[in-house]
DNA sequence: GTGCAAACTTGCACGTAGTGTAACAGCGTG
DNA sequence: CACGCTGTTACACTACGTGCAAGTTTGCAC
């Protein structure tokens, strides 16, 4: 490996020399994969190129990812991961719309959307989202529903597991769904103006979930920037 | 191959013997496919065999499919396809949410969920859904997304694509939310019964995203079998 | 029917993906 | 330092997916 003992961290819970290893082989791994995303397109180049270039063998990359998409897709698992952090901090009486859109709002900022939105920007011509990124998403969707699950447990409703399937899956669909629109209007911007649109377009997005798209009556803010 | 003449035909609209053919082995590859998925379970047989089974090579399989996930998933792909004709002979002045439900509504018999079904119970316990099958519901996504734009296109509020892209996705999410509560109650059946639980699932979906998941007001049905 | 062109199938070869295995190197601890 | 544990590496092997150059079938015109 290509990675020598390294004496500067910043995490202050991983204390063990191995986890180090490990947490920088697999970064090695993705910002690899990201670099030959760049110069070579997707689809052009091999696990072997990856490895060659992250300093490891190629056994070696099939013990941290399943493919070449896997290692790439660990940007949106990352990005999402993060969300999924920020909603379980959320109080569990809050509305799950809300939570959402706060969790999502919390973001919004460039730091966590500049890895996905390079992502998005470099794969978009291609047979639109890969395998592994759509995996990503229903990932993060059967963690939506367990948090789901687990607030409307003791409601008097009863809520059933039809409510929290269906509100999982809509919250994600409306999430993506903004998101998508951002890239698709913005690109790589990254700038504050750009990043307070997406954040109304998440906004929006929540908006016109939690009112059944029923949008006859509130004509209101759909651009903001 | 293994397809003589074959005389005896159901469509009067392929004349073709090309097309006959194609479509035959195309049946013959899916048919093989989904047999050695019952008799040697997910992921323990290869496209050669489901090429022997089928009685082609295994090049031509590949002219077909892309692999044998692509093979299966077409049974899904079938079932979409179904529905979004459905959903485009419904009037376009209905609400988007009564039409998808209507279109839903129009699949809820034996014949077209019978192969889903079985692939669903034949699949779920491996790692959830396969990498296709999420394709194929992808696929289907954006096939409603696009109808809905249609429909919108000239409506006096000026829709936006964010509005257009989250109903779409929320449509899906709620439609495959209440076919995975059927299957997760019902397994592979197929009763009258059970059937009218899948329409009555099917309605309570799109009633739970049309009331924007506020169900405080309305406890009403969810179960009717 | 005969002949021809287009469409389809097939075998072959090749590079790549992904995995089991066993030897090897680095880390943690007494 | 030496031992056990964990992670890396090389090697071998099966299976995937594709380009190519045959061979075969179908559609069509004569």
């Amino acid at each position: 490996m290509a990675l020598p003992p390294s004496p500067q961290d910043v995490e202050p819970a991983a204390p063990s020399r191995r986890e180090l290893n490990k947490a920088a082989t697999r970064q090695a791994i993705t910002d690899s994969a990201l670099e030959l995303l760049r110069s070579k397109g997707p689809g052009n180049f091999t696990v072997e190129d990856i490895a060659d270039a992250a300093g490891i063998s190629r056994r070696t990359f099939f013990n941290y990812f399943g493919s070449t998409d896997a290692a790439l897709a660990s940007i949106v698992h990352g990005f999402l991961d993060n969300a999924i952090q920020q909603l379980r901090l959320r109080p569990a009486e809050e509305p799950m719309l809300e939570s959402a859109q706060a969790a999502l709002m919390a973001l919004a900022d460039p730091k966590a959307v500049a890895p996905l939105a390079e992502l998005f920007t470099l794969t978009q011509q291609s047979p639109l989202m890969s395998h592994t990124e759509l995996e990503a998403w229903d990932h993060c969707r059967t963690q939506v529903f367990t948090i789901a699950r687990e607030r409307l447990a003791g409601t008097p409703g009863e809520q059933d597991e039809l409510y929290v399937h269906a509100l999982a899956g809509s919250i994600m669909s409306c999430g993506k769904a903004a998101m998508e629109v951002w890239f698709s209007r913005r690109g790589p911007d990254l700038t504050p103006g750009s990043l307070a649109e997406l954040r109304q377009l998440l906004i929006d997005a929540m908006a016109l979930l939690g009112a059944g798209f029923n949008t006859t009556a509130s004509p209101s803010a759909t651009r903001s920037s």
